[in-house]
DNA sequence: GGACAGGAAGTCC
DNA sequence: GGACTTCCTGTC
């Protein structure tokens, strides 16, 4: 799956199967990549900026921080201790025409281990929403109501802001372009406020998250599911978009059985949504 | 270049 | 089934 080839202060380089920056940034799945190149990210998570970069076309990457935070942190944001090739067998098993297509254009992506209520606030924003202006309002977010971390390539990064953070700046939201959204992360910060737990929501079934997160006003059945897939580790979830609508509707007749991939549907979803909006373009 | 219309990882009522 | 904020993108 991964292994450190070489530890230094501040960087190691690390070999890792079934890993491509490039096709992670372009998945949709996060939105705190800022490119410095197309192989040459800076990443902010959890209050913490990683430049990375991938040594193309090898799979090697120098990862920009110390040994006991890529231990502590980035192994699991990149999800490295789980082997993709394991659900890459199962669509050759499958030969599923469309599925092996998916993942043969959409080699290298992972699912990331991303913060829940960071997750929560993104997927909300996304609501009827493009990339590219999801990618601005949270970026303008964070820097209005984050804290600055860091500079990167002469640009300061700033974290993504608290439930806390963001009432306290709850005037600047209009600003920031979040429209009719406003309310609905709102609500969701005086949830968290008040105390409520997301990360509880790991313990549950991808289906009892699913239920808890869609009590939360402008949360619905999309909205969860990407929360549970993408933010709390639920490889079962399966976020159903008008692109993947559009995928079953014209490819399997209306119907997919997401039983043929127990457990980790979510990820073959990821590779369906990337390959349907690579062909599309 | 600048105006304009269409549409966007949905949800609520 | 219509309304919803705002702005990115393609088109003229």
């Amino acid at each position: 799956m991964y292994s450190i080839t070489d530890i230094l202060d501040t960087r190691i380089n690390v070999q890792v199967d079934q890993l491509d920056l490039l096709q992670i940034a372009s998945s949709g799945q996060c939105f705190r990549w800022y490119p410095m190149g197309a192989y040459d990210y800076a990443i902010v998570h959890k209050g913490k900026i990683l430049k990375i970069r991938q040594l193309t076309p090898s799979n090697l990457f120098i990862f920009e921080c110390s040994k006991q935070e890529f231990d502590k942190v980035w192994k699991e944001y990149f999800d490295l201790d789980t082997d993709y090739q394991k659900y890459l067998d199962a669509v050759y098993e499958s030969e599923d025409r469309f599925l092996l297509s998916s993942i043969s254009c959409g080699m290298g992506i992972r699912i990331l281990n991303q913060d829940p209520w960071e997750t929560l606030i993104t997927f909300i924003i996304s609501q009827q929403n493009n990339i590219p202006r999801i990618t601005g309002i949270i970026d303008k977010l964070c820097r209005v109501c984050g804290d600055p971390i860091d500079e990167a390539y002469g640009e300061m990064m700033y974290s993504f802001p608290s439930a806390e953070q963001i009432l306290d700046h709850y005037k600047s939201l209009k600003s920031i372009g979040v429209g009719f959204r406003e309310k609905y992360i709102l609500d969701a910060c005086r949830k968290i406020n008040a105390g409520y737990n997301l990360e509880m929501l790991r313990n549950l079934s991808a289906e009892d998250a699913v239920r808890e997160l869609k009590k939360f006003y402008g949360v619905g059945d999309k909205v969860a599911n990407c929360v549970s897939l993408f933010g709390l580790g639920h490889k079962e979830a399966f976020p159903r978009d008008v692109w993947i609508n559009r995928i079953i509707d014209k490819y399997y007749g209306g119907e997919f059985d997401t039983s043929r991939f127990e457990g980790f549907s979510g990820v073959i979803q990821q590779y369906m949504f990337h390959y349907e909006r690579v062909i599309r373009e």
